[in-house]
DNA sequence: ACCCAGGGGCAAG
DNA sequence: CTTGCCCATGGG
């Protein structure tokens, strides 16, 4: 196989694929497995240089944002000691562009989930239900049309819960046309949020997550139980609601703010420490 | 048994 | 706009 290096300055490829944005990559020896799309991609890093398959420079570049200006983003990033700790610890983490069917039901179903788990019911969900893709062991993640299709119990045999009912749903609306995820990109982001909230089982926090993760609104900031504990500890109001500290990160963060809040939330797990405390 | 997890939705104030 | 309450399920 033909391998390609691409600039990349700014970038950790190992905290991007493990902060929590996205749930399908597997890692061996510094080797990262995985799909974009329906493309099998294998790649590592060396130094300030993504290593990709010859022919997959546009496809990878892209999906790893490495266009967008971090330095920037740093520069926009709050004063206090645990954000800058937070920023010199996640440094080079970017914010993927996902594809923006897969990202959205995967944040469909990470409800009440940890990690691990969502992990877990991605990889089920494309065992069972996914197309094959050539030179992947890993199928591609169910389309719309495929999940609309089934019925609610072999969705309930990938450990879905109660969320099986919304994913077979919300794949249903946009399976029959009634929504259409690519046409929505022209939306301004409150517009494009409201649709998306339209969808049974999506809320404000799992919009959010598709607006910032596959959208590319880069102000958008999903509060999850993670959020809120760091945001309560940073503001010293131990009880704030989610509403209240929704608001302070939007205003307050500024245009990058879904970026300030992926260096926070990765932090928050990975160091176990909380502001304040 | 108990606790928590990258919540959603609704009614009532 | 806000708060209060109930829904839900698998893993540690």
């Amino acid at each position: 196989m033909k391998l390609a290096a691409l600039p990349a300055p700014d970038f950790d490829l190992a905290g991007t694929l493990n902060c929590g944005q996205v749930f399908h990559w597997t890692e061996t020896s510094g080797e990262w497995t995985g799909l974009i799309g329906t493309r099998a991609v294998r790649v590592h890093q060396e130094g300030a240089s993504l290593i990709v398959p010859a022919g997959t420079e546009t496809l990878c570049a892209n999906y790893f944002a490495l266009d967008h200006p971090l330095r920037s983003v740093y520069r926009s990033f709050p004063r206090d000691a645990y954000s800058q700790a937070a920023l010199k610890r996640s440094r080079g983490i970017r914010i993927l562009r996902q594809p923006l069917w897969e990202c959205l039901a995967t944040f469909l179903f990470s409800s009440m989930k940890q990690v691990p788990h969502i992990r877990q019911i991605s990889f089920k969900l494309r065992e069972r239900f996914g197309e094959p893709v050539r030179g992947s062991s890993l199928n591609a993640f169910p389309s719309p049309e495929r999940l609309a299709e089934t019925n609610e119990a072999a969705l309930r045999e990938c450990a879905l819960g109660f969320r099986a009912a919304n994913l077979r749903a919300t794949a249903g609306r946009i399976a029959n046309g009634d929504l259409n995820l690519e046409s929505l990109r022209s939306l301004p982001t409150p517009e494009l949020r409201a649709h998306l909230m339209s969808l049974p089982g999506v809320g404000e926090k799992i919009a959010n997550c598709a607006l910032l993760f596959a959208y590319e609104r880069l102000d958008s900031v999903p509060v999850d139980v993670w959020i809120a504990r760091i945001l309560r500890g940073m503001i010293g109001q131990p009880t704030a609601s989610l509403a209240s500290l929704q608001l302070y990160a939007d205003n307050q963060f500024g245009r990058y703010a879904g970026y300030i809040q992926q260096y926070l939330f990765h932090y928050a797990r990975a160091s176990r420490e909380l502001p304040g405390c």
